[in-house]
DNA sequence: CTGAAAGCGCTTACAG
DNA sequence: CTGAAAGCGCTTACAG
């Protein structure tokens, strides 16, 4: 439906101008761009000045096909969730320091979507890829791992082959989340996690944090009354759920959140059916996000080092472009951010 | 400090293998992909087969070089505010009916890595670019769009020339909110509004909704009693601000928030500080946000249809890359989401 | 240390 | 309708 020619634009400024500029040949050019061996101090010098004055920028395009980008793409599932912001901020700071630029592609929670997008990111000639809570199957991924550098953050794959992980270790958070509030005098605990529905759910941070929680009530002596439940993605359905738990009559003194989103829509609904938090109601969340803060919120909240597990990962990634092969499996351990939504029993 | 060679991977299919496949030639096949002109029925679904067969994808990079990348870049200056991905959304859908992919940088709220993201992304070879929210002058903007097509959401430039502007009638949003807040008896109605710092501020959306506030006030008589006050982007210190303004003998019977992050955060104080909302304080807010929604808070506010905005950057950008070249000045209407945050005065 | 030449995978006039 | 050839802007062996 469009048919203006496009191509590179008439005024570009490339490789070649700046040789003329300076008096030298493209590959000396290409070299100083690269910092690659063998060019003297004064011809290195000298074609800078050139850059410099004609304010040249080498196209991504050409040397995608020869080289490399100095690009590599960043997959989120959605944008959502509030911890994404400062993975993307680690991952940024890491990149940036070697010379590297971030993309990011966004899933729009289509697995078809997500895929396709990997595929376009590899054709743009992406030096390599991170991806973020990944819904794809562990075949898929080694698929793609074969045909680029990658690294996943937040999903456990249990062993990985051609691609490495970076998580937070979610069962130790969640035995952390246990431990303090066993020491506040509770012991009837519960749970709130997520269902998930698809095929690599045991892949899903909820599931790790679901094991740890399990662990740290047998630890204490609580087993019997554990008990999980496993709440709905959609958002009215989940209220719902939240308030028949809420007005049973089995409602425990305290309740671990999987994440901070329903941690407070729990903390909102309590409130208003007119309950008195924390003495009514301990809770505890996930993710220390912003939202944790607010007023009337002060939701105590694992913090899983979003800016650690970016950093973690885009070294990774960077390391695997320079060559290694063999798959890492990295585990940053989370702390506990205290506030005011939990009490004594 | 990587120097392993990468390149196009050894296992690329490339157009030539395609073409040796269906033996056709080269230019063939390249006419088929891009739905050219002049090819035969059979021969088309020739190379379709195989293509379907090797699994071929065209290399970005390379067609980068002479036509067009079919990906569009959107820049961000933060991830943070919950409209954004509605925006995303809207300018995926649109631009993916179009065989158009979309890839987003991040600005990190600095100026300079905004700029170098533009940058890069020209280089990448990217067929036009969205801007959500700059902070740049309108020089920097204008220069850009010499470059590549390009379209601004959320920016009130008052005349661009080389680009389109995609705004919500923020005017119009905050006259809403204060035909409301009148119709319902208030009288003593203030804004809480942003400090805005840079030399660009007036083109930020929140003065545009400070200028409707006024006029609205105005229109309703109530001109005496209209003030704005700005707030600043640290958390912390508004937090202050807000207590204060709170606690003053002054304070009003209505209060309209420039922004859902602002209002629920008042919000909060103002029932940790014992207020009675929404007997004591209404409170409205703006972008009809997720969280706008969550028990507790129950927030009125103007929804500026995000997805709208996104699809018609879209469109417009796409119309550009087609050849337009005349500037659009798009406003798209906003609408009041009714909820329980306001009250009777 | 420096440069000429081939080639990366496409698209685009241009012939046939 | 079809294809041979040039060229996009780089990088990479390879000579000199």
């Amino acid at each position: 439906m469009n048919e203006q020619p496009r191509g590179t634009r008439p005024g570009r400024i490339t490789i070649r101008d700046v040789a003329a500029d300076a008096g030298v040949s493209v590959a000396a050019v290409s070299k100083v761009l690269r910092n690659a061996y063998g060019v003297s101090p004064a011809l290195r010098q000298n074609v800078l000045t050139s850059i410099e004055k004609l304010g040249y920028r080498p196209s991504t395009a050409a040397r995608g096909m020869r080289g490399r980008t100095f690009t590599i793409g960043v997959v989120l599932v959605e944008m959502g969730n509030p911890f994404l912001p400062d993975v993307i901020a680690g991952i940024s700071d890491a990149c940036g320091a070697d010379g590297y630029k971030v993309l990011i592609g966004l899933g729009q929670a289509q697995l078809t979507l997500e895929e396709s997008l990997l595929d376009s990111m590899i054709d743009h000639g992406m030096d390599g890829l991170i991806l973020v809570a990944p819904r794809m199957s562990g075949e898929t991924l080694e698929a793609y791992a074969r045909q680029t550098p990658l690294v996943v953050i937040a999903h456990h794959e249990p062993s990985p082959n051609a691609y490495d992980t970076v998580n937070s270790d979610d069962a130790a958070g969640a035995q952390m989340v246990v431990a303090e509030l066993v020491a506040a005098g509770h012991s009837d605990i519960a749970m709130i996690s997520l269902l998930v529905a698809d095929d690599n759910s045991q892949t899903h941070v909820s599931v790790a944090r679901e094991k740890g929680y399990l662990k740290a009530m047998g630890d204490a002596g609580l087993e019997p009354s554990a008990r999980i439940l496993r709440m709905t993605g959609d958002k009215d359905l989940r209220q719902a759920q939240m308030r028949s738990f809420l007005s049973a009559p089995d409602r425990p003194t305290a309740v671990f959140c999987w994440s901070d989103l329903f941690a407070i829509e729990l903390i909102g609904l309590a409130r208003s059916s007119g309950m008195n938090l924390p003495s009514d109601l301990s809770v505890i969340g996930y993710d220390n996000s912003p939202p944790a803060t607010m007023p009337l919120i002060e939701l105590t909240s694992v913090d899983q080092n979003a800016r650690g597990l970016g950093g973690a990962a885009a070294t990774a990634l960077l390391s695997r472009i320079a060559g290694r092969t063999n798959p890492q499996r990295l585990m940053l351990k989370p702390t506990l951010a205290h506030r005011t939504s939990h009490g004594p029993a």
